[in-house]
RNA sequence: GCGCCCGUAGCUCAGCUGGAUAGAGCAACGGCCUUCUAAGCCGUGGGUCGUAGGUUCGAGUCCUACCGGGCGCGCCA
């Protein structure tokens, strides 16, 4: 259940009621302040602002209209005209037991679903995974799991880069390995070195240049051993890709790959079809469409080349192609994209571009959504000591370390391979969480003390509080699905509890309809944090506790333990029975 | 030069369609373990929201100018 969803109905039908226009906003929004009820409608102000009228009058005459029997405890007016909205203890109670019968803890499925497109992760494939490829995939990630868990029909696209120039040298380099007797897997066994090694082929060797050139021309002809070797090349890449992957807990799978390589066959229908519409025209030997809603610096239309001089096709080319084909191929309703903001301006000119060419259904949405950098802690682009990039392998690795250490410092009786799978989940976590707590559009800081000190706001918090919830019901020794009292609500804890584990359904709303996994990140933090609260506050296996408290304590315990473990699934991130 | 993003507590960050006294976490300081895991809880201090104007009942949020930082701007992606 959406609460949210539902007052702001009540309260829209109230304002009609009362004689508002139908287009009237009730700006409801979760109380800010404690004290203000838990809800509030703020929309009485500005539509009295609008018609020129008293605004606590209009207040009035909504709250009049307002039907929230049941529902509401208590409705007051305030300050200038805000309608604060007290919700009744024994509805929140009843809506958390039928919650707690229902799987997905009372989150409904939606009722017209969509089909969205979610291009994320791209990984390069003539090199390895570095850090510059982790938001891309994780927030991208998150998105999915929460989009297909609202009943959205997703479908992935992973847009490797698996096309290009670049590949000519690594082809010609694999070529001459491979007739050395290499091992392909053992050549490629290290991408960055391979890649290293062609590069200063191609820079050096003579004639090297030439036959990696050579290797472009026959790889984009068709030639059919310079495919085995180039698909030879990427099968291996790929393989690296889905153990990053694997290791992150992203879903991404091999049937997800549309690539570059993908759109090849249709990109010089793409610049033909410009061409014919007239929006592509030929500019100092380059195919260039100009936008006359983007003036460069001498007030003069934009060029975007569409076809280099030479005749070889770009991004953009590729990029027109793909929405095209997710758009009206893949029917998508919606197509999201994650890629850094340096791209912004890029996906600006291909929306104009794709839409005047008819690339793009008019329903389907284009959402370019940017992130950006990973900086270090020196507030620079997150580098080796030496300045190289991290491989995002050796990243991950280094957390599992980490989380290692800190784990072996404290006491505890946990055998050895538990503690490994502990600190497993805990090292990615502590990584995801990092970076999905801050809104994607800012450039974001890195610190390994911040996220793995176990302190504060950070993915260990909310499994150590996981932890607290599976552990009073081992000692408890009661199966939390026979529990069938009805849910109290007396103490403050309790109370603000129970309000909280209700609003799942609105943040994961939230987080689908802008791509901000950080609201579910954050609103986790808030049910850990409330849930500590009540641990502290509320006994629940003490002695002195009556066995309908008991048990009404048991299922928030219930309700909380699933509801974090949901939500940090739709992160991607994993729960431990103890730390 | 033009465009996009950013500037909020010492640090890392929230702040949703403009709303009530700008919030968290870390760090600092003071309490709380014979009691469900102290990887925790409770409390205290800390802010001219980059600057200056403007719009209005109301601005961190919208508009304008400026300052500071990042990124981008025809044949890489």
């Amino acid at each position: 259940m959406n609460i949210r969803e539902l007052l702001t109905q009540k309260a829209q039908a109230a304002m009609i009621a009362a004689g508002l226009p139908e287009d009237t906003n009730p700006a409801l929004t979760p109380s800010k302040r404690a004290g203000f009820g838990d809800y509030q409608i703020n929309g009485a102000m500005g539509a009295a602002k609008k018609l020129k009228t008293n605004p606590r009058e209009l207040a009035q005459k909504l709250v009049d209209n307002l039907e929230l029997d049941g529902i509401a405890s208590e409705i007051e007016i305030a300050g200038p005209g805000f309608i604060n909205i007290h919700l009744n203890q024994d509805w929140l109670a009843d809506a958390l037991s039928t919650a707690r019968e229902d799987a997905r803890l009372g989150v409904s499925v939606r009722k017209n679903p969509q089909t969205v497109v979610v291009d994320y992760s791209a990984p390069n494939l003539a090199k390895e995974m570095h850090v510059g490829h982790l938001r891309s995939s994780i927030i991208g990630d998150a998105v999915v799991r929460a989009l297909e868990f609202r009943g959205d029909k997703v479908i992935r696209q992973n847009h490797i880069g698996d096309w290009g120039t670049q590949f000519g040298m690594l082809l010609a380099h694999l070529s001459d390995q491979l007739a050395a007797n290499e091992i392909a897997e053992t050549a490629l066994s290290d991408l960055e070195e391979f890649y290293r090694a062609a590069k200063k082929r191609f820079d050096d060797e003579e004639g090297f240049a030439d036959r990696a050139r050579d290797y472009v021309v026959k790889l984009q002809g068709g030639d059919e051993q310079c495919l085995a070797l180039w698909q030879r090349f990427i099968d291996i890449s790929l393989k690296h890709c889905e153990e990053v992957y694997e290791k992150l807990n992203v879903t991404l799978k091999r049937e997800d790959v549309m690539g570059e390589s993908g759109y090849n066959d249709d990109l010089a229908n793409v610049v033909r079809e410009l061409q014919e519409q007239g929006l592509a025209v030929e500019d100092q030997g380059a195919q260039v469409v100009f936008l006359e809603e983007m003036k460069n610096k001498e007030g003069e239309p934009m060029a975007v080349i569409i076809q280099k001089s030479g005749g070889g096709y770009l991004y953009s080319t590729t990029d027109l192609a793909a929405m095209r084909y997710r758009s009206f191929k893949l029917d998508a309703d919606r197509i999201i994209i994650f890629t850094d903001n340096r791209q912004s301006l890029h996906f600006n000119q291909i929306q104009i571009v794709g839409r005047q060419a008819g690339f793009i259904r008019e329903e389907t949405t284009y959402e370019h959504c940017p992130f950006g950098m990973m900086l270090g802690s020196d507030g620079k682009p997150f580098k080796t000591r030496t300045g190289g990039t991290i491989k995002l392998a050796e990243l991950l690795e280094e957390a599992v370390e980490r989380a290692e250490k800190l784990m072996s410092e404290r006491e505890s009786d946990l055998s050895e391979s538990e503690m490994k799978e502990i600190a497993r989940k805990v090292g990615i976590g502590a990584v995801k969480f990092a970076d999905l707590s801050k809104n994607r559009t800012s450039d974001y800081t890195f610190n390994w003390d911040h996220m793995l000190s176990f302190d504060g706001a950070t993915a260990p918090y909310l499994q150590y509080a996981y932890t607290r919830v599976q552990s009073i019901f081992r000692k408890a020794g009661v199966d939390a699905a026979t529990l069938t009292d009805n849910i109290k609500l007396e103490a403050e804890q309790e109370k603000a509890l129970a309000l909280k584990l209700l609003q799942f359904e609105e943040v994961v709303d939230q987080v689908i309809a802008d791509a901000y996994p950080h609201f579910l990140c954050a609103y986790l933090f808030e049910l850990a944090s409330q849930y500590m609260s009540f641990y502290e506050a509320c006994p629940v296996l003490k002695e002195g506790v009556e066995p309908a408290l008991k048990n009404s304590r048991l299922m928030l315990c219930d309700l909380v333990g699933r509801t974090l473990k949901l939500g940090l699934d739709l992160l991607g991130i994993e729960v431990t029975q103890q730390m």
